[in-house]
RNA sequence: GCUCCCGUAGCUCAGGUGGAUAGAGCAUCUGCCUCCUAAGCAGAGGGUCGCAGGUUCGAGUCCUGCCGGGAGCGCCA
């Protein structure tokens, strides 16, 4: 509809003289439904070059344009110079029509078709579980990996993680200490470097499997079952949320392909790198920062900012049309340094969008809920899928901008869980599903006879157009990156229907008309539904 | 001290490309089920959009400077 009318407006443009052709007639949706459907200001964005006050350019637009009436019953000048359009009834029945149609598919375009991108995140180490602030980045992620599929494009979706360096040593020793301490011998505090009860778990796994053979077992078989131990903890809690990765790249790949010698060597004849105090420094003050960096210590083990480097360079050689990473606030400061390294080996890095979103708190009963790795006492993202269930994981954590601190109240998601937003949302849906029942139940299930142009009521023509503006939310939220669009778009489509259900009783004695309102229904119900699927809640037929 | 993010109703937060009368949920108050799910609907109260300038026909939105909160500034990741 709005290329329609960007085509009339652009011809009405040309019939009057005005410059047309660097000119995007943009168009919004009036936030008063008394001024229609659409409007535009372009009237207001030529007045300046035709030195006319708007509302005259305005008129003399309106003169020109020649409209379908099946597409547009009226246009009219208002306030300082819009120009504001109504839909056609037949738009909005055909509208409709397309929405059963399509189904599944509804809200989904081929824009992006052929496209690839790359998109990295959560890439947790696997030094212990998810805990409750990672569960951000992984609904923040996977929506917009739908939303990106959902637009066209052929989505990678990629975890990185580094199981190299210190920490998993710190990680092994932990392990292994706990471990001996089963076997009846004394331990030092000191080299329970990582306190959490998991630590005590695995320990207890390798115990009751391997009773005490593993007594002077090298650190490498602590790793190593430590690493493998974790991550079964963190995809089993990503299975949870089905939130899936095709690929797991670890850094160790990046030392046994060469790649960070390759890198280092780059470096090295690019000249942004030196030797100092027995360590190798990357002259990050020519990128702009304050002072350089180690990217290799004295110890001769790189910095996580080498294999950093490394890996965004593998992942543009990979060739992705784009590149994708989310990242929480507290990883913000490598960034630069990482893309100016990867510039710096001639390699272009226009195509990566770093998304950063803020931190999270938790709340309980008015209180922080404290959280220290130290002492072993911290709030798992398991915790809190047990204490306030998968499906409001998942829509707390994207109803919010990424550029917002998120409070999440957990008292307030444990104890109300009836005013709780997602529920909103799926009880429009299982109440829709339970009229449908009651309705075949009363054999009027039949949409062959379906007439929509009987759909007239002031509340039936509010639901349809909110139905009809899903795929272009979708592409806003696709394309900004932003998933509380999407959810913001949810929640009035679902209001449009609660107020649909009060004003117009469906079932009725008038089975034509009734027979029109269970197409909307079922209309609206494919709408949620897609939404749904697109941010990864359950859709349920009771409530 | 420097870099990034935020500041909108009592609380938590929306306000896509600058547009018409700034919104939602929670909390408070008032109505609405003999009828398809009241986990709902309708309505009321509640705001110097942190402060001060600037850009222009028009600023919650863009620019500058302050104030306040968060994150980072490691031979940790």
């Amino acid at each position: 509809m709005k290329e329609y009318l960007k085509e009339q407006i652009t011809e009405a443009l040309h019939a009057l003289g005005l410059e047309a052709d660097g000119i995007d007639i943009q168009f919004e949706k009036p936030k008063v439904a008394d001024h229609g459907d659409l409007s535009t200001n372009i009237a207001m964005m030529m007045a300046r070059d035709a030195k006319k006050n708007p509302r005259v350019v305005a008129g003399e637009i309106l003169g020109k344009l020649d409209l379908d009436p099946a597409r547009i019953s009226a246009a009219e000048i208002a306030g300082p110079g819009f120009i504001n359009f109504r839909y056609a009834s037949e738009h909005l029945t055909e509208a409709l029509e397309d929405i059963l149609l399509r189904g599944d598919a509804y809200g989904r375009s081929d824009a992006n078709a052929g496209k690839t991108v790359n998109v990295e995140w959560v890439s947790a180490n696997p030094t212990g579980p998810l805990h409750a602030g990672h569960g951000r980045q992984v609904c923040i992620g996977a929506t917009i990996c739908s939303l990106l599929e959902w637009t066209g494009w052929t989505v990678t979706r990629e975890y990185y993680f580094n199981n190299a360096g210190n920490q998993m040593n710190n990680l092994a020793t932990s392990i292994r200490e706990r471990y001996l301490a089963l076997l009846g011998e004394e331990i030092s505090d000191e080299n329970i470097l990582y306190a959490g009860e998991y630590i005590a778990d695995i320990a207890r796994a390798i115990h009751q499997e391997h009773a005490d053979t593993k007594r002077s077992a090298p650190l490498e078989y602590f790793r190593k079952q430590g690493e493998e131990r974790c991550f079964a903890m963190i995809r089993a809690t990503l299975d949870r949320l089905s939130v899936i990765h095709d690929v797991f790249y670890n850094e160790d790949t990046l030392y046994s392909d060469g790649k960070i010698d390759e890198v280092l060597t780059a470096l090295r004849a690019k000249g942004v790198v030196y030797d100092k105090d027995e360590a190798v420094w990357l002259k990050t003050t020519e990128f702009g920062a304050d002072k350089d960096r180690v990217i290799i210590k004295s110890t001769g083990e790189p910095t996580y900012r080498l294999p950093d480097i490394a890996y965004h360079r593998e992942k543009i050689v990979r060739g992705f049309d784009r590149i994708i990473d989310i990242f929480g606030a507290d990883h913000i400061a490598t960034i630069p340094d990482v893309l100016a390294a990867v510039r710096t080996m001639d390699l272009r890095t226009e195509h990566i969008d770093v998304i950063i979103h803020q931190m999270v708190s938790f709340v309980n009963e008015g209180e922080a809920v404290k959280m220290s790795k130290r002492s072993g006492n911290v709030y798992y993202l398991e915790d809190l899928i047990d204490d306030v269930g998968i499906d409001a994981v998942r829509f707390f954590f994207i109803m919010r901008g990424a550029n917002s601190h998120l409070e999440f109240d957990i008292k307030l998601a444990q104890e109300q869980s009836e005013n709780n937003p997602v529920y909103y949302l799926q009880y429009a849906h299982a109440r829709i599903a339970s009229i449908l029942r009651f309705a075949e139940q009363e054999g009027m299930a039949d949409l062959a006879q379906a007439q929509l142009a009987l759909l007239a009521h002031e509340s039936e023509i509010a639901l349809i157009k909110e139905l009809l503006r899903f795929p272009e939310w979708v592409e806003i939220s696709a394309r900004t990156c932003e998933t509380q669009h999407l959810c913001t778009y949810l929640h009035s489509c679902a209001t449009a229907f609660h107020k649909f259900y009060h004003d117009c009783r469906v079932v009725t004695e008038d089975r034509a008309l009734s027979a029109a309102r269970i197409a909307l229904c079922k209309a609206t119900m494919q709408v949620l539904r897609n939404g749904f699927t697109i941010i990864g809640i359950d859709a349920p037929e009771k409530m």
